[in-house]
DNA sequence: TCAAACCTTCTCATTGATGTGCAGGTCAAG
DNA sequence: CTTGACCTGCACATCAATGAGAAGGTTTGA
């Protein structure tokens, strides 16, 4: 496919798909007449690399990374070098370590938004005015 | 306590702090001299504010959180602004979004970690390798 | 008291990563 | 021929963070 549908496909811009192949995170064949031209496999693939981008990672890791996941569940042995392997279980841990510190603030937000809702029910228990506190931001 | 010490407790530069305050992240008393004096709870705001950096939050966004969690499990109620709130549960639910992504990939560098081992355990089976298979996380 | 070592202040400039805008040109279809 | 999708390449934008330099405060010891 062009690039034109695989941007819609994957929600991104056709600069940005650009932008990913100049950082090595996606590759394309070239039609005859220099466009490109990608493989179905890239939806997933773009959507993979949005949300490792998102989750934190660099695009440096990504692409160290991303050629062991074939797509978000089938795994391809590719014999990696022992420093790709020491770079994953790296990057995996710090995505346990993220995890965790996102779960706790999660949590805190959630529990913090419990207590305003209480007090909010508390102040005004029978005149629904969401505004009568609001000021500056 | 003055910055260095605050840097040397949190892990951070002195560089970093101030940036911080001049983001509005974290503040500061100042000493009769202009130094800056940071109370015993700047140690916590501060690695709280990298944790949520690390897990991709913006600074607009952490300015806006951060009052609203005094430590990490204290939460004090300060009369958020139906703005705030809004922005909170987005963001809760963009955290709740990226743990979802995280844990996904986790578990999929995790299944090509183990494969890889038991790839190299068959290529040297004589090697004596005790822990074959084990895996964290 | 002086001086050296160290800490702090502020400000301007820069880096690195992720991405976007845009100009100028090519290609293909109506 | 016009329109729209695509190409390359340069420049710009944003955000987090850092570097460097000049000036001044603090501490300690000779």
């Amino acid at each position: 496919m062009r690039i034109g549908t695989l941007a819609e496909r994957t929600g991104t811009s056709r600069r940005l798909l650009r932008y990913y192949e100049e950082q090595g995170l996606i590759g394309s064949q070239r039609s005859a007449n220099g466009y490109r031209d990608y493989a179905e496999s890239c939806v997933d693939k773009v959507i993979q690399i949005r949300g490792l981008l998102d989750a934190g990672l660099p695009t440096r890791v990504i692409r160290e990374v991303l050629p062991c996941m074939d797509t978000p569940r089938a795994i391809r042995i590719s014999a990696p070098t022992e420093e790709t392997i020491a770079l994953l279980e790296g990057e995996r841990d710090r995505m346990a370590e993220r995890i965790r510190f996102l779960e706790r603030n999660r949590d805190a937000i959630s529990e913090y938004l419990v207590a305003v809702r209480a007090a909010q029910a508390e102040a005004a228990p029978q005149t629904p005015n969401p505004s009568e506190a609001a000021v500056s931001a």
